[in-house]
DNA sequence: ATTAAATTAGAACGACCGTTCAAATTCAAA
DNA sequence: TTTGAATTTGAACGGTCGTTCTAATTTAAT
């Protein structure tokens, strides 16, 4: 069934998918409405007979980003047995997932004035999730004795701003190529929370 | 004497001035010219009396910035005597004169396929300069025998996408805050490359 | 004092962009 | 088949921005 000539739910996807495309290939404000209009094949005014802004899309875009990296990891979490595991395994799943351009396109919006104050702080609140993903290794790397007892939030913020600043290397070059860039990053972070280590 | 009522070197460097700061504050797209008018008081026509458009205004402004980065870092380098201590002083050098709000706003113009390819390469020729200097400190680590034999290149991406990441914080910390982040990321990534660590 | 060059201002242009709106088209139900 | 709602289009508006141009003002030299 459902043989519709229009279907606006597949109009609004596709919107999606060259919006997201196309912030993260030229940014927030480098995209325009136009831009995603004539990627998608529908019209300016439809885009926004389903979205209610430009700004609003993006935030729409940047969340289910954030929640579609936050799943697939979840889901591939199990899979490890130790937190040393998991971390390794954490590094990879940055490299490959984390959509480093049209997050940080976010900051464009973010640092715009003229941007609403519920978008700005959607946007900062995204930073948590991946914040949280590490803290809850450490935690239970710590729990199980893997790591010793350590300033958890400090180490959190190390290797967040670390995976954070590999990635930006990802514009750059092929992602096999920084395979062993992510993992000797954890090898040496593990040097100084894996217990006797020294 | 000089007691001209026209100044224009000086109306240069304060139109260059206010620039700095609002390419720092709100991005390269979201500062108009007129913005960097309105600061600076001089008229729009005037500030392309002096440069010719915006973009070559703000690569001048980030080669500068970086440059003055680099002669401050030289300045200081000579006062430590050993690699170790210079890796220290390089994170607080970075904490304390990496200007990154405007270099991000680099990525915006090298992002943007309306710019020219040659602003791009040069804008790109500036994260070398970092690089080289964290470099430096690396080989002359190795040299003296401080740090052990490995692969320097990997050591210099690591060193420079950590103290790069961490200097994300600093738009939204304060800086002394932040110093003994820095001086741990160093001293975890000393665990790694100093000899008689282990 | 005259003149030509250097300096500064401000108006104006053309392009683009986010958004709105009215009309056209298609759909599902009556 | 008619009707009203859902969907889609495309033109149009108001605003902003980078850049250009002309004219005015100041300066230094003659």
């Amino acid at each position: 069934m459902n043989k519709r000539r229009y279907d606006s739910e597949k109009a609004k996807v596709e919107i999606m998918e060259h919006a997201v495309s196309l912030f993260s290939q030229k940014g927030y404000n480098q995209t325009s409405v136009g831009d995603i209009s004539t990627a998608s094949g529908y019209s300016k005014g439809h885009i926004y007979y389903h979205f209610e802004n430009k700004e609003k899309l993006f935030v729409l875009l940047a969340q289910q980003t954030m929640q579609d990296w936050n799943n697939k990891w979840l889901q591939k979490e199990c899979t490890y047995s130790t937190a040393t595991e998991k971390l390794y395994g954490m590094a990879m799943h940055v490299l490959y997932h984390y959509q480093t351009p049209l997050l940080r396109s976010g900051q464009e919006l973010a640092s715009n004035s003229k941007s609403s104050p519920e978008s700005v702080q959607q946007l900062h609140n995204l930073a948590i999730v991946p914040m949280s993903a590490y803290r809850a290794i450490l935690q239970e790397g710590i729990d199980k004795g893997e790591f010793v007892h350590g300033n958890i939030e400090e180490w959190t913020v190390l290797l967040g701003t670390w995976l954070g600043g590999l990635c930006q290397l990802t514009n750059n070059q092929e992602l096999k190529a920084l395979e062993p860039l992510f993992h000797q990053a954890i090898t040496i972070f593990l040097k100084e929370i894996k217990k006797g280590g020294i």
